[in-house]
DNA sequence: CGGACACTTCGGCGTCGGCCGAACGGTCAC
DNA sequence: GTGACCGTTCGGCCGACGCCGAAGTGTCCG
C-alpha cells in the first residue's frame, strides 16, 4: 500500500517531453545518421525559423540527449552516445507499424531509394546492406537470434580473421537487434555492427553518398562481402 | 537534400507525450508490475483527483499503450502488451542512472527491502531473486551475455527438462535484458523470462506479497531453485 | 574596417493541456 | 427503492510552451 509515486515518474517524463514536440522528434530522426549537423541545417530540415530551432537545441543538449561542438560560428551537434542513440531508435521502432508504407511506384525516387538500399542508422549499417550482412551472419551460423540476439564463437572468429577489432570496452553490447526501419526486420547493431560499419568505411567497402546518411557498395565491397560472408552482389540491388 | 521532415516524426511525438506527463509515468511505472489496477487504485497512487486520472486514462488507452476491461463499475487497465512494458522499461531504464540512489539505514523499510529481494518487471522476475536467477544461468552455459543476450543449445534443453513451455509464437525474443533499477544490472526478460516466472509462481515456488509487486520465495522455491540452477538461498537474503 | 553570415535573446502571441469541483449516470448491496 | 460507491463529463482556471520577427552578439572574409 505505498500510494506513493514512484521516485523515477519525474525523470520520466521530463525526458519523454524532450521528444514530445514533433520538430525536436524531426530533428533527433535526423541525427540518428550519426553525423554532426549545423543549427542551421537542421532548421532548414524542420522547417522553422533559426530562433525556434535554437531554443529546441538548448532543451536537447540540456536533457543530455545532445552534446554540442562550437566552431567559429557554427554551432555543430550530435547524438550524445549509442545510449541516446539507441533509445530514439526503440521510441521510433515502437512507432514504426503505425507509418503508413511508402507506396513505391516502379520509378519511385532515386534518393528514397538509395536510402532503403543502405544507409548508416546512427553507428552501423541498416537498409537492404545492414539486413543483407544480418541474414549472412545467421545463416553462417557467427549470429544467434532464434535465442536472443548474439554472436556466436565463429563469430568472434570471423572478426578476428577478417581484421576487425573488436571494442569490448564500456558496457555496450557486443550484438544487439535494431529494428530496421524500411525492412521491418532486425539488424546487427551494438559494438560489433558499429566495429563493421567503421571497417566498412575505412576499407572503402561502402561510401557515403552526398551529405546524407545513405551509403553506396563499391566494387571492393562486393568482392569483400561475397568473400568473406557469401552475399551475392544481388541481394544488395 | 531533402529538407523533408521525417515521417516518423508526428507518431514519435505523439507517443512520447503520453508519457510526458509525470502523472502518466507514475501509472505506467506503476502498471509495471504487469497486473490490472482499477481507476481509483491508480488515482490514489498517483494522488491526483478521480476525474483528472479518468481523462489521462482515456489518453493512454487511446494511444495504445494501455487496454481496459470493464467490470461493474469498476474500469480495469493493464499495460497493453509485452512491447508497451519494455517500451516503458526502456525509457525507465534510460533515466535510472540519475535517480538519487535511496540511502539506506541498516534498518530501512520492509516494503521497499521487500521489492529489492524479489518482484516481477512486467512478467518476469527482477530483484535479487531475477538477477540471481540471471547469473546462475550465466554461470551453468544456459545463458550467454558476453556476446549479447541469448539462450544457448544447454538452456534450451534447461527448460524442456525442467517442463517448462517455451512458447516461440509471435516476434517476441526468447530472450531479452531487462536492466533491473535495484541491481543495475541486466536480467532475463523476453519469452523465456515470462515462462519462468510464470512456472515459478504455478508451481509455487513463489508467491506474491499483498497487493503490490513483490514476491517471495517459498520454502519449495529454495528447493527448486537449488536443485535445478545451485542458486543457495544465502543468494536471495 | 565594414559587411555578410550564424546563431541567440527577447517580447509577444496563441494554443494546448493538466488540474479541480460539481453534476451526472451506472452498478451494487441491503 | 434507497443509498453508497465508482467512474465520467463538463466548465473554468491557469501555467507551460512552441512559434515568430526584430534586435543583439560574435565570427569570418575581403
Amino acid at each position: 500500500m505505498t500510494d506513493r509515486r514512484d521516485p523515477r515518474a519525474p525523470h520520466l517524463a521530463r525526458l519523454a517531453s524532450l521528444l514530445a514536440d514533433e520538430t525536436r522528434a524531426a530533428c533527433l530522426l535526423a541525427l540518428l545518421d550519426g553525423r554532426a549537423w549545423t543549427a542551421g541545417e537542421l532548421a532548414r530540415h524542420a522547417q522553422v525559423a533559426a530562433s525556434t530551432l535554437s531554443e529546441h537545441l538548448g532543451k536537447l543538449v540540456a536533457g543530455g540527449l545532445l552534446v554540442e561542438e562550437r566552431q567559429g560560428r557554427h554551432r555543430y551537434v550530435r547524438l550524445a552516445d549509442a545510449r541516446a542513440a539507441q533509445l530514439v531508435e526503440d521510441l521510433a521502432a515502437y512507432v514504426a507499424p503505425r507509418v503508413v508504407v511508402r507506396p513505391r511506384g516502379l520509378r519511385q525516387a532515386g534518393a528514397g531509394s538509395a536510402m532503403a538500399r543502405g544507409r548508416t542508422c546512427y553507428d552501423h549499417l541498416a537498409g537492404r546492406l545492414g539486413i543483407a550482412v544480418t541474414d549472412a551472419f545467421t545463416e553462417r551460423g557467427l549470429l544467434r537470434q532464434d535465442t536472443g540476439f548474439a554472436l556466436t564463437d565463429a563469430g568472434l572468429e570471423w572478426f578476428d580473421s577478417a581484421g576487425i577489432p573488436l571494442e569490448r570496452t564500456g558496457r555496450r553490447p557486443l550484438a544487439r537487434a535494431c529494428l530496421d526501419w524500411t525492412e521491418r526486420r532486425p539488424h546487427l547493431g551494438g559494438a560489433a555492427g558499429a566495429a563493421l560499419c567503421r571497417h566498412a568505411l575505412d576499407a572503402g567497402w561502402c561510401v557515403r553518398i552526398g551529405s546524407e546518411r545513405a551509403v553506396k557498395v563499391t566494387a571492393a565491397g562486393e568482392r569483400a562481402l561475397s568473400d568473406l560472408l557469401g552475399i551475392r552482389p544481388e541481394a544488395l540491388a
